[in-house]
DNA sequence: AGCCAGGCCCAAC
DNA sequence: GTTGGGCATGGC
């Protein structure tokens, strides 16, 4: 467990390495958070609303108490993780992956809800992430809580699978979703069939039996399977391959960018259960440099 | 204006 | 089991 220090309702904790906020936020794992002009960034994970900033090895979480730091903050960020010696591991004998990594070396996975990544990488699929952080926090204004004001805005959680199980495509259509309105509909309906127990299940389950869950939902292929296992129920070994990873595994690696298989199988063979991490790193580069 | 986006479903091989 | 067309919408 990290110390944390408590201030004027915020937290602070010292010495933390590995760690950048613009990285950490803008590599594609989630959609609620926006940066401020002074390069923070504010957002809502788990209920609450805060904002997070970083400056030479010192943290600081403003919107939370000593408390909410240990039962959300400390984990959502994955601090207690070794990300050094991940990258070192990486980048051994991998010149490719250590230009990447050096690029985005303060990334670390966040350990995000598992409803809210499957909802947020259902929508996200065949669109793009400024247009999937405009129906995600639509969707929690319309049908998430209030969770109150912070920073001059009212702030709502995301919604649970019974309340969006219960609504119609008239009721999603000022989402605007397009045509994975009834993928959120079904999927929704089928997670709270059983009050998301299979969900759960799925999430602490192994990789494998957490993936045969998911893609037996309805708007869940194997990309956005990997992505919710990565994200959402810190499932490391995933590889998710999306347009842009075809474009950096074909620049990098010297795939045919309809290799799919292939690259599957070189991160397996190589990267093995770090092969999340290495998906983001190369990810990261890719959104920036190609 | 037109192409593309953190793809999936479904039908046809 | 693989392949290809269709799909809603908006960012750029």
């Amino acid at each position: 467990m990290r110390e944390a220090v408590q201030g004027k309702n915020s937290v602070t904790v010292n010495d933390v390495r590995d760690f950048n906020t613009d990285h950490i936020f803008d590599c594609g794992q989630c959609f609620r958070w926006e940066r401020e002009e002074d390069g923070s960034w504010t957002g809502t994970a788990f209920g609450r609303t805060v904002n997070i900033k970083y400056e030479k090895g010192l943290l600081t979480i403003d919107n939370a108490s000593v408390k909410d730091f240990h039962e959300i903050w400390e984990g959502y960020l994955d601090l207690g993780r070794d990300y050094g010696g991940i990258k070192k591991t990486l980048v051994d004998g991998d010149p490719a992956m250590e230009r990447a990594v050096d690029f985005g070396s303060g990334i670390r996975i966040l350990r995000q809800d598992p409803w809210e990544t499957t909802v947020s990488f259902i929508i996200s699929q065949n669109s793009n992430i400024p247009r999937i952080k405009k129906c995600i926090e639509k969707l929690c204004e319309l049908f998430g809580e209030p969770i109150g004001e912070y920073r001059g805005r009212q702030r709502y959680s995301f919604p649970g699978p019974e309340r969006l199980a219960g609504l119609s495509r008239e009721d999603l259509a000022p989402v605007r979703l397009g045509y994975r309105d009834k993928y959120i509909m079904k999927t929704s309906q089928a997670v709270a069939s059983d009050g998301g127990a299979g969900l759960a299940e799925a999430a602490a389950a192994p990789g494998p039996d957490a993936e045969k869950y998911l893609r037996s939902l309805t708007g869940i292929g194997p990309k956005v399977a990997g992505c919710i296992l990565l994200f959402g129920m810190n499932k490391y070994g995933s590889f998710p391959i999306d347009v842009w990873m075809k474009k950096i595994m074909a620049a990098m690696y010297g795939f045919e960018e309809s290799d799919l298989k292939g690259m599957s199988a070189y991160a397996r063979e190589h990267f093995g259960s770090l092969s999340g991490f290495a998906q983001q790193y190369l990810y990261y580069y890719a959104r920036f440099n190609l």
